[in-house]
DNA sequence: ATAAAAATTTAAGCGAATCTAAAAATTATC
DNA sequence: GATAATTTTTAGATTCGCTTAAATTTTTAT
């Protein structure tokens, strides 16, 4: 069965939404918000995919992936994400530049280029925003981070995943030195509005905002 | 202006079918056959294009490409060609496997995306059908090639240009051990049916039909 | 020059994917 | 537990890209 990119799109922001979501399930207007679309589309949309079989979805309850979708989303991501070390590995790209093209690439059709590409990549195992790719079958590694809101004061972390890929965030990230795989230390959290002062590296000592630390994930070094 | 892969599709269509017409004025019949829509379509879609000052359309007279129309058609050959050739040199694709998904990822919208490619690649002047490739400015070769069926006899030629991307034919070429830049000898052509006797490489004797030879282009080795 | 054939356009309509506004169901508040 | 606020669905419309059938224009043949 072949979907249209508007109906992979759904399926693959079901699937990341029900990531967070009590028990997997997906209410109407938290993916409206995701997609940028009106309630109302979105509840359209959800009755064609429950037509499919793709979702279980309850009138005024919620949505959450059938197997078939799951596994269809997972496949959008692995595209979405090989094609983003692609375009840094091979084509120079800077990490806050790739998103936009990957929500193109990720919806081209055919199981021989990205087997392909995968190969070519050799079979990376993350992409350059640290999310990890599915393989063929759909596994993926789930990595063990916790967001530097959470972070134990003056321990040594490394940044291993952002998870905002906004050209704005990541180009603030540019801007103060803060690259995956970087040392962060957290050496203060200011109570009134959970400010950090953070150490990059054994060196650097900046301050940043709980809106910035909310985005980025950390694991232990 | 940002154009559908619906309305560049017909710009790189019109484009294709004006090289060989004449006063590259386009009917709207030869339109439709080639995208295999109907000519009400077709009408439609041409109306919608001139309102954009991307062809001269006339009415039961047939329609040309406005200079922005041309040179808009050209960058989506461009994509199309070099995308090819990404797929042959790198990801290790047959030729008779890559116009299919070429024809996709040529809609993908980033001129930084298409410039990076075709520095990657080495600023390649030719696909690997033999087709030449649009610089950044729209500027091709236009390489001297006569089709196989007007070659002189006993003369060498190579093969230097398919004009039939399909996996059928190209499946053809390969079955008979063809391929860009083989020699190529026509030793005897059929009054009858202009069925051609011809040499590969100095080498195997083969007879190909009309239909082959005048998908076949050769230039004097 | 007329009639037949072919090419092209117009008319009417459909499915996909969106929207806004109104109605209905659920949830929160007093 | 009634009422207000919020969430979600339904209803009705629009745009895009396509279709078929009918009408019109152009071309070809007699
Ligand atoms: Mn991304
Ligand atoms: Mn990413
Ligand atoms: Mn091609
Ligand atoms: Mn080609």
């Amino acid at each position: 069965m072949l979907l249209s990119a508007t109906e992979e799109n759904y399926l693959k922001y079901i699937f990341q939404l029900s990531e967070i979501a009590d028990e997997n399930i997906v209410k109407t207007n938290d993916l409206a918000y995701k997609l940028e679309h009106s309630a109302a589309s979105v509840t359209d949309m959800l009755k064609k995919l429950s037509d499919k079989k793709l979702v279980a979805y309850k009138k005024y309850y919620g949505v959450s992936l059938s197997k078939n979708g799951k596994q269809i989303a997972v496949q959008v991501l692995r595209k979405h994400r090989l094609w983003e070390t692609f375009l840094v590995k091979n084509l120079k790209f800077t990490w806050d530049k790739i998103h936009d093209i990957a929500e193109q690439l990720e919806h081209i059709q055919s199981d021989e280029l990205i087997d392909r590409m995968d190969e070519y990549l050799g079979h990376p195992k993350f992409d350059p925003h640290g999310d990890p790719i599915p393989d063929k079958k759909g596994n993926f590694s789930m990595s063990n981070v916790i967001c530097l809101t959470d972070a134990k004061l003056k321990k040594q972390y490394v940044l291993a995943n952002v998870n905002d890929e906004s050209t704005a965030f990541l180009k603030y990230l540019n801007k103060i030195q803060i690259s995956l795989k970087d040392k962060i230390k957290v050496v203060y959290k200011e109570a009134f509005d959970d400010t950090m002062q953070i150490i990059i590296n054994d060196k650097k000592q900046i301050t940043i905002s709980n809106d910035a630390a909310k985005n980025m994930f950390v694991k232990v070094d």
